[in-house]
DNA sequence: CTTTGTTATATAACATGTAATGAACAAGGT
DNA sequence: ACCTTGTTCATTACATGTTATATAACAAAG
């Protein structure tokens, strides 16, 4: 069955990276299951800007991560839900809200980058080992990759030692 | 303002894949904005499908798209409200649901593969022309280069003489 | 020819992006 | 002191992907 999304080549480019971007999101989904955190995989970037920039407003968390205020505001409300960050009215400026992480969002980060992030980054890094040339082969080259073994198969044991 | 999606590199590879693959649908819409036609970027693929291989059972479309058969069933049901598709009983297996390009239909896709298609695929040409090396930094170029000059500003007066 | 498993599609519920709009607040000129 | 204007965030409506499940049609086996 042909790939019609691959077969268009740079007419369909932007359908085929966000095809790729999803699969891979889901398969890092599934390395995470292990753990007992109910936070999807597509949150860890909000808390990963917050570990890394500290407690920032509503609106530059949004410039840090490239996506748009709203979408910011919604995931911000779910993790407040769960605990893992919170929300404080800005001193100076009675709009801004600065997020920030609790002690529970902070453990789960810091737990994180010890235990999975590197894990995920290697599984990563094996897929798109030796890849080089033009961007529409290594993409060929990844969705193969992919299709061959899933991230969660490309985790090496000796990863964390 | 530091991107953390961009600096986490592999760890965030798919975020960064979708994020995008999202900007070169948003950029390819605005290119289409100037036809008539009610349909978004993300809809064309399932257009150029049908065109390319002919009449198709809703599975087999989704196995082609590489998406999952739910998503195609709501696109179908879109396109057949637009009069762009059409659904028939298959002859043999009356479980399956062909589905096929109406005149309306396939005067857009023709209308499109002359006049706009070309187009779309110069300008993501440009966008990636001379791109080589690591894929992280062939995405970083590809982003660097959307923020110089989107899509629409990329379309050649000469592409289609 | 009924039962039972499989296949094809539809539907519902959810996730997560967008754009558009409105409310609260800040800041500056008159 | 007030308007006006811009900024910040929340809310709403939509688009489009997913998973899980229901339903209908087919296939195979007694």
């Amino acid at each position: 069955m042909e790939d019609i999304i691959r077969s268009l080549g740079y007419l369909t480019l932007g359908s085929r990276l966000k095809r790729i971007g999803e699969q891979l999101q889901a398969d890092t989904q599934r390395m995470l299951d292990g753990l007992e955190v109910p936070v999807q995989s597509s949150q860890y970037p909000l808390l990963a800007a917050l570990d890394r920039l500290g407690p920032l407003p509503v609106g530059e968390l949004a410039q840090s991560l490239g996506i748009t205020q709203p979408g910011v505001t919604r995931s911000v409300a779910l993790l407040t839900e769960l605990g893992l960050v919170e929300v404080v009215q800005s001193d100076g400026d009675q709009r801004r809200r600065m997020v920030s992480l609790t002690g529970n969002g902070q453990r789960l980060v810091s737990r994180a980058k010890r235990d999975v992030w590197p894990r995920i980054e290697n599984a990563v890094a094996d897929l798109c080992r030796g890849l080089t040339g033009p961007l529409l082969e290594q993409l060929s080259a990844i969705e193969d990759g992919l299709a061959a073994a899933p991230l969660e198969r490309r985790v090496k044991q000796d990863a964390v030692p």
